[in-house]
DNA sequence: CATAATCATAAGCCATAGCTTATAATAAGT
DNA sequence: ACTTATTATAAGCTATGGCTTATGATTATG
């Protein structure tokens, strides 16, 4: 089950990112969001389907609005590949200081 | 001292990924790089610099070789930025929830 | 000193990502 | 039923990002 970095992909593009921290300040409708930023309901709604996908964001309709509300999932994920990441790392630091170690004070 | 996403928007790209978890593996020289990689030596060189901006990872020079290796800085503050988000978003879940549980069971 | 090896930068090409306008679909209000 | 509001999708434009080849600088090697 590798990772396939949906989420940091989502996150690279600034406008994206200001829709993610719109949305989990408190939940919003497209209108909302696209009124709130420097670009058309369409931008908006096609940054929001990248968000979705990864998982980043949810949605729920609410009368003619769609509401989009935050996904922990994408977050979680993006946070278990960190923590993975990190982890190897710090073997790998280890290890390294093990090999040069031995000829140390 | 807001965060820049510079590590999250060199993650993105998937040829930089793999530069990168190369080096997480163990340090290594461009040209180690480049041969381990279906890309030329100076689209290695171009991604180490957005890498290397983004605090990932750091060079040494060896010789001739100019050996990289992780750079933890990057990673600490993508996830301290995580562990924000994360944050702030278990506060509004929890705002929500308080809102709607007036009217509860 | 001459040759080979390693690397970073420059210049140019091209696919893609993000934006726009236009439009169709659904829901609410009168 | 008609109009208004809300949203997603389609089509097209353009800037940008990642790749290439070419080149100059630095270092080891003979």
């Amino acid at each position: 089950m590798a990772y396939d970095y949906a989420a940091m992909i989502a996150l690279a593009d600034p406008t994206r990112r200001a829709i993610f921290e719109l949305v989990v300040e408190q939940p919003r409708s497209v209108s909302e969001l696209a009124r709130a930023l420097p670009v058309s309901q369409p931008a908006v709604s096609q940054h929001l389907k990248v968000l979705r996908c990864a998982r980043l964001v949810g949605m729920e309709r609410r009368g003619a609005s769609n509401v989009y509300h935050l996904d922990p999932y994408g977050l979680a994920q993006m946070r278990a590949w960190l923590d993975g990441m990190w982890a190897g790392a710090f073997d790998s630091f280890k290890a390294e200081v093990e090999k040069d170690g031995k000829g140390g004070t």
